[in-house]
DNA sequence: TGTACATCAGTGAACGCGCGTTCACTGATGTAC
DNA sequence: TGTACATCAGTGAACGCGCGTTCACTGATGTAC
């Protein structure tokens, strides 16, 4: 070889990282190894609820001995808090897509809803944890989860507020309409997971209706008088 | 006593029923123990998913050893085929009720709040589970509620086209309508269910709320012209 | 650069516990005569 | 009505298993000099 006498830098050893998972400092080592079993939990809970998962299941399946876990976690709770925060990450970057480009309503509806189906095809797993322990969950995974939804709903409630045809709308009523629009997307996403046959065909029908929903309420609202 | 020579009759033996659970045909008795079994685990499910939930645990909660279970049912799983179904019945018999007195839209609106109101709260164990397992159940729990789910959101979309400002409708158009109430409905069960604090302004909050949430897709929509 | 020591992610044996399930049983209820 | 037998819901002992958690350990990585 060429480049025979190069010593080896940091550059090098990223390289081998992505070949053999038996590299790195022992910090990134350790890192890896926490995130393999937020990975097995997650794939392990495409079956089953997270109650009902196991720690030696867990780390079975993340390859190492059940004791080991406690290096990473001090309990299964902590590991679904990880979760809930590993996945709520993803729903955020995926909001602030959305979010990041103002247009009229109609494209908007659009690209707002090719934006779930991307994230929610890339991310799986992490829709699936969020959609299951929404209701199903225990206790605190639940409330985390409410949380940031209603957060979600807020930040969209000022958004809507910028429509001309909801100038008259009162803080209230955006609120209510922007946490139907959540649930709305959070239906689709939940159709998107559970789609079968898995064809382009079923894609383009659930977003299809998915687009159509939103528009109903959008658009049916700026036509609404309230009573208020 | 004046009726002291009164022969024992079979209206005496259903008041002794009332009063001491030791009482009934062997068959009554039977049928007893079941229902005190899935009222066990419909309990135990408001706080963790069926998934985790034990055969053992179960059996404990209703009074009886655990091997006794198997005299009613073959595993958990079967348990969980019969909480389906008696959760369904309370929800198709609050449908028919909502459905049984045709009026306009408005107070049909205001009156199927007030009855799905009534029977959550009546039975609130049932809406828990079905919501809880909805999302987050194991396959045939979960399958047998979506299925059921969209047996009344089809019902729903043929009341719908009696509407005069819903004539022009496609089938589609009046199904993804239905889906979408249908949808909010079982989100305001989720909030009357984790409503906090439990008093009637709260509950009259969330009822308001939900019939504005159906007002907007309803009247939105009958306002609203498709692009088809 | 080389050596001596500290750190700590992962190991493996062991524990007591609750689990689902089997089995032979008990004794009250039901049935036939 | 009384007797003899059948049925069967519920019992209790026992099983092997996977569970969460403890503990002393190993040996590679990191650090100080």
């Amino acid at each position: 070889m060429s480049d025979n006498a190069r010593p080896i830098s940091a550059a090098d050893t990223r390289t081998l990282a992505a070949v053999s998972v038996e590299t790195g400092s022992r910090q990134e080592r350790k890192q890896r190894t926490r995130q393999a079993l937020q990975d097995a939990a997650l794939e392990l809970l495409a079956e089953r609820g997270f109650g009902s998962l196991s720690l030696r299941e867990v780390t079975k399946k993340a390859g190492i001995v059940p004791t080991a876990f406690y290096r990473h976690f001090a309990s299964m709770d902590e590991l679904g808090v990880a979760l809930v925060e590993e996945a709520m990450r993803t729903l955020r970057r995926m909001i602030r897509e959305a979010r990041s480009d103002p247009r009229t309503s109609t494209h908007m509806i659009r690209a707002s809803v090719a934006t779930l189906y991307e994230h929610v095809r890339a991310y799986e797993d992490h829709f699936r944890f969020l959609t299951r322990e929404r209701y199903g969950g225990t206790g605190a995974v639940q409330r985390a989860i409410a949380t940031e939804l209603k957060l979600f709903a807020s930040e969209l409630a000022v958004d809507l507020a910028r429509f001309e045809n909801l100038r008259e709308w009162s803080t209230d009523d955006l609120h209510m309409m922007a946490e139907l629009i959540v649930t709305s997307m959070m239906a689709t996403a939940v159709e998107l997971i559970e789609a079968r046959p898995r064809d382009q065909e079923t894609d383009e029908r659930i977003t299809g209706t998915a687009v159509k929903r939103l528009r109903l309420i959008v658009f049916g609202a700026s036509h609404w008088r309230s009573e208020s």
